[in-house]
RNA sequence: GGGCCUAUAGCUCAGUUGGCUAGAGCGCACCCCUGAUAAGGGUGAGGUCACAGGUUCGAGUCCUGUUAGGCCCA
């Protein structure tokens, strides 16, 4: 008999490891089958059943925009939510998780109405009735909006994220609808909802206002003009620097000069604002006399390349105001539209103002109050009136000089510096480049123009008392406020943005929204009371907004009272009024989901939610625009902690590119959702994370590992059942490997709940990956396989070990559960005894198993990495090349090592034989090589011999096979 | 231009309140096993902690500035 068909016949006779669940996860093909499964046991409705009475965790999913796939973006935070949502979940809690989606607003009407043109469809709405033409363009909006959720749905849920996606939320339901106008209502009940003319940023394109979160800054060329204005009485302005009234006095008006970079806004001009500190100089530029901060004397003569500048005198800004001048093209102050009474006495005045900085320009600021929210406040303050001559569609009215009359305010730019050349008041001007905002749908710039709007107002009192929606904010995101912030620099950020926000503008003129639900009385004023806006609601929440387009006021207003209404105009009649045209910013909608959504469906007492979690961007968007709204209703913010997460950026940290091929059903072919979501666990997520495909392809390395782990224990389990061949845990002997290994697991299980506690997913992960890769199988896998394949099926020694593997591969899976949702359920189910239905997601995790352990595993530990560095040596320097040709003693001064088992010791160095030496002091390696090799087990033990058979064995190997 | 944040081995990241020779994984090199095998195991080589100042007995860790990048805003 060959050697060769010698240990083949010994093979026969071990317990090789066998099993079901391959290597190979061919996640691609599995995951949906998972999907399937989980669809159809009703995972989400299974699991609040099970968490039925249980302490609740009121997680508040915010609504992506229903607009395209799903990208990169989307793919953290729907992960890092599921994470979330699983991880409460294992924690027995009981989490409603409801998906949302914002589906109102300008991208979609955008994209719609684009549509309806290339389609030709937009010349036959043309010719209807607005209202009808309205509902036409809504009911496409509302098919697209609807279109790309179920999009969505599917790419999340592809993504194995578990959420109520039977009964997701949208913002166009007339429910949520209702429940938005509720809150509205709530706030004009408060006194802070009012209508007022106020610069807002405005897309000329889509001839609406912007909210901040519309906007987009980009690179623009423009003009920058620096611009001389005529003093109207030059012997004032002399006197103010102090120059005697004599012959020294240049024989010339002196000018003030300003600079602009919106020429285009110097018709709009009514005043000049300094600062009353700065020292402003009287200076002769090349035979011009002009007044200019002196600080910037050198870079505005420098640009223009002046070649004779003197200072012939200086002086503070606060002895120019009150100065008056000229306008360079105009003669007397226009009146604004439909104001032909307003007071403009004060127009073409010297003011103060504090915003005036020597960054850049002259330190004369040029003031328009129709096109600026400093310059507006300053018109307030001043007491002169807001002049805006431009229309909604970018064109001058008929205030303005007659040469650029209905002209694009673009176009006219360069007009007006032409203008300014001839007459002799263009000082200098040049093209620049600079960042500038831009509509985020149109890609094109927008402007700072007066309309009427609605406001909610952040500095005026909030019902009675002094509180502002701005204090109250403060108050509550403040250090040792009721918000929490993970991670805690979020709070500075969020409060910088509360401290500066301007006034919130919440109406849009578009008509794919929810409208504001007020009308236009006979006398042109407003109409709208927190009783009108609740009977609408309450219409709105049986018939949806679109009735707002198909109704009569009369009808639209049925279940109001006027005589129940403390607020209602004296002399009401519905059949008077006008329906207003405006809709409600997005923002408000989804900023009102805490009441829409959770107060909604879950009770009056899930407020505030537990957790918000989205991209940083929100600390401006959705954070802040639920936290205004909740606390002008319900006096509280309506998150108790928020927790931010970072953008995706290139492998080199720049701004991901949309061309980068990292599409969504790209990566589901490519790598499976748990390669993706076990990569999400693996970022660092609180800053920018990079993304790259090499990123993808190491994540799926270290999830094979895991794998691997998994299987090689499911495979040691084949001949095991649970209930017959159990060891009791406590019976288990503190000073065995068993115990070590059992000890691990509940360190890790401490580690890696906590850190899922603290929503450090990454070093769950690592924890994870660790124990799989050290722990398990380079440690006790490695150490037990001996046992496992050598020992008698049944010997009590493999019988406990098989146990503890079983319990480390349960409890392992629950760890896994919340990240690797597939592959733990996978291997879950595929432990011997196992229910067909059983789910790892419905149980809870295995937090530990309590076993003792002898605390000299630690010195044990330490000894087998000298062990591994002695073997090493001895590899090299007496040539035993194979671990199981060595023995290995053990140095034990302490005598710590009494009573444990030197096959243990032995097996976790990969040795044949340890021992321990109380009189050594280092680790030793002996040279088993002229000692017999067992034919079965390959250890050199001691106790091998020829046996009956005529094979060498060791006693174990001998008795396993049944031979004397 | 302003606010907030990031910058540690080739790559991805840990580094608690400043304190012994700065850690891990991947990759790499060399080696073992071939009874986890499109697997498993061992050892090892890699770092002026972005740059420049400063505080301190002592700084990757605190302060200032610079550079590069991200988010938000003007």
């Amino acid at each position: 008999m060959s050697e060769a068909t010698e240990k083949r016949s010994y093979k026969k006779t071990l317990n090789l490891p066998k099993t079901a669940f391959p290597m190979k996860a061919n996640l691609i093909q599995n995951e949906p089958a998972s999907l399937t499964r989980w669809d159809e046991m009703g995972l989400y409705a299974r699991l609040r059943e099970s968490r039925d009475g249980r302490e609740r965790f009121v997680f508040h999913d915010g609504p992506p925009y229903a607009n395209g796939s799903i990208h990169l973006g989307h793919l953290m935070n729907k992960c890092l939510k599921d994470f979330v949502v699983r991880h409460k979940s294992m924690m027995g809690l009981d989490v409603p998780y409801v998906p949302g989606w914002d589906c109102h607003g300008l991208p979609i009407e955008h994209k719609v109405m684009t549509e309806l043109v290339e389609s030709g469809k937009a010349e036959k709405l043309a010719s209807l009735e607005p209202e009808k033409a309205r509902m036409a363009v809504r009911r496409e909006c509302q098919k697209y909006a609807e279109k790309f959720v179920k999009l969505q749905a599917g790419q999340m849920q592809r993504l194995l994220t578990l959420a109520d996606y039977a009964d997701p939320y949208l913002t166009m339901n007339p429910s949520y609808e209702g429940a938005v106008l509720e809150v509205l209502a709530a706030l004009v009940d408060k006194g802070i909802v009012f209508r007022a003319l106020k610069p807002v940023h405005w897309s000329v394109a889509n001839e609406t206002a912007l909210a901040e979160a519309e906007l987009e800054y980009m690179d623009r060329e423009d003009l920058s003009v620096y611009v001389d204005f005529e003093a109207a009485d030059g012997a004032a302005v002399y006197a103010a620097f102090g120059v005697p009234d004599d012959d020294d006095r240049p024989g010339q008006t002196p000018s003030f000069m300003i600079w602009t970079t919106t020429p285009w806004t110097l018709p709009a001009n009514y005043m000049i604002a300094v600062h009353r500190e700065f020292t402003y100089a009287l200076v002769r530029i090349d035979g011009n006399v002009t007044v200019l901060a002196e600080k910037l004397i050198n870079t505005v003569t420098t640009k223009a390349k002046s070649e004779e500048v003197e200072v012939l005198a200086r002086t503070t800004g606060d002895k120019l105001a009150g100065l008056r001048y000229k306008h360079p093209f105009i003669d007397e102050a226009p009146k604004p539209h439909g104001h032909p009474d307003a007071d403009t006495s004060k127009v073409y005045t010297v003011v103060e103002a504090d915003y005036v900085t020597l960054e850049d320009g002259t330190g004369l600021v040029h003031t328009a109050p129709g096109h600026g929210a400093d310059d507006y406040q300053t018109g307030l303050r001043e007491g002169v009136p807001v002049y805006c001559p431009v229309r909604g569609d970018g064109t001058y009215d008929h205030s303005v000089p007659e040469w650029i009359r209905d002209m694009s305010i673009w176009d006219a730019n360069e007009k007006v510096e032409r203008r300014l050349a001839e007459s002799g008041h263009l000082f200098h001007g040049e093209r620049f480049m600079h960042s500038y905002p831009h509509d985020w749908r149109s890609k094109t710039p927008v402007i700072f123009r007066c309309t009427e709007q609605w406001f909610v107002g952040v500095d005026g009192s909030v019902g009675e008392g002094e509180k502002t929606l701005r204090k109250t904010a403060l108050s509550a995101t403040g250090e040792g406020g009721v918000v929490d912030f993970v991670p805690a620099w979020g709070r500075n950020r969020m409060r910088g943005m509360l401290e500066s926000r301007p006034d919130w503008c919440i109406s849009r003129q578009r008509s794919w929204g929810l409208p504001i639900p007020a009308f236009m009385t006979a006398d042109g004023s407003a109409f709208m009371t927190a009783a009108s806006v609740w009977a609408v609601a309450k219409l709105f929440r049986e018939e949806g907004s679109d009735a707002w387009f198909t109704k009569t006021p009369a009808e639209l207003l049925k279940h109001y009272d006027p005589q129940d209404d403390p607020a209602a105009p004296d002399g009401f009649d519905a059949s008077l009024l006008k329906k207003g045209g405006d809709i409600l910013d997005v923002w408000f909608e989804s900023g009102s989901s805490w009441n829409a959504v959770m107060r909604e469906r879950f009770g009056a007492e899930t407020f505030p939610n537990d957790l918000y979690l989205e991209g940083s961007d929100q600390h401006r968007g959705w954070f802040q625009l639920s936290l205004l709204p909740a606390l002008g209703m319900m006096g509280a913010p309506p998150f108790k902690t928020l927790l931010t997460h970072g953008f995706c950026v290139d492998k080199d940290g720049k701004k991901l590119s949309k061309s980068s091929g990292h599409t969504i059903e790209n990566l589901f072919d490519k790598y499976g959702a748990d390669v993706l979501r076990w990569w999400v666990s693996s970022v660092p997520y609180e800053g920018d994370v990079k993304v790259d495909d090499e990123f993808f392809n190491v994540a799926g390395e270290s999830y094979r590992k895991i794998r691997n782990t998994l299987r090689f224990t499911l495979s040691n389990l084949d001949d095991f059942e649970c209930g017959a061949h159990c060891t009791d845990l406590r019976s288990i002997d503190p000073k065995s490997l068993d115990a070590w290994a059992l000890a691990e697991y509940d360190r890790v299980a401490k580690t890696v709940v906590e850190a899922y506690e603290r929503y450090d997913f990454r070093r769950a992960n690592a924890a994870l990956y660790d124990f799989c890769s050290d722990a398990l199988s380079s440690v006790y896998l490695a150490a037990v396989k001996d046992r496992l394949y050598c020992d008698k099926p049944d010997s009590p020694r493999r019988r406990q070990t098989q146990t503890v593997l079983y319990d480390l591969t349960e409890g392992l899976c629950t760890l896994l559960a919340p990240v690797l949702c597939h592959t733990a359920d996978e291997a879950h189910r595929s432990l011997p005894g196992k229910a067909e239905e059983a789910c790892v997601h419905v149980v809870e995790y295995v937090r530990a198993f309590g076993a003792p352990v002898d605390p000299a595993w630690a010195t044990v530990m330490k000894l087998r990495d000298d062990a591994l560095k002695a073997l090493e040596r001895a590899k090299s320097e007496r040539g035993i090349d194979n671990p199981m040709d060595a023995g290995v003693v053990f140095p034990d001064p302490s005598g710590a090592l009494a009573g444990f088992d030197p096959i243990d010791l032995a097996d976790i160095c990969g040795v044949s034989r340890a021992s321990v030496d109380a009189s050594a002091s280092a680790v030793s390696v002996t040279d088993l090589r002229e000692e017999p090799r067992c034919e079965r087990s390959r250890k050199r033990d001691g106790t091998v011999r020829e046996r009956s058979d005529g094979g060498l064995l060791s006693d174990r190997d001998a008795e396993a096979v049944g031979v004397g």
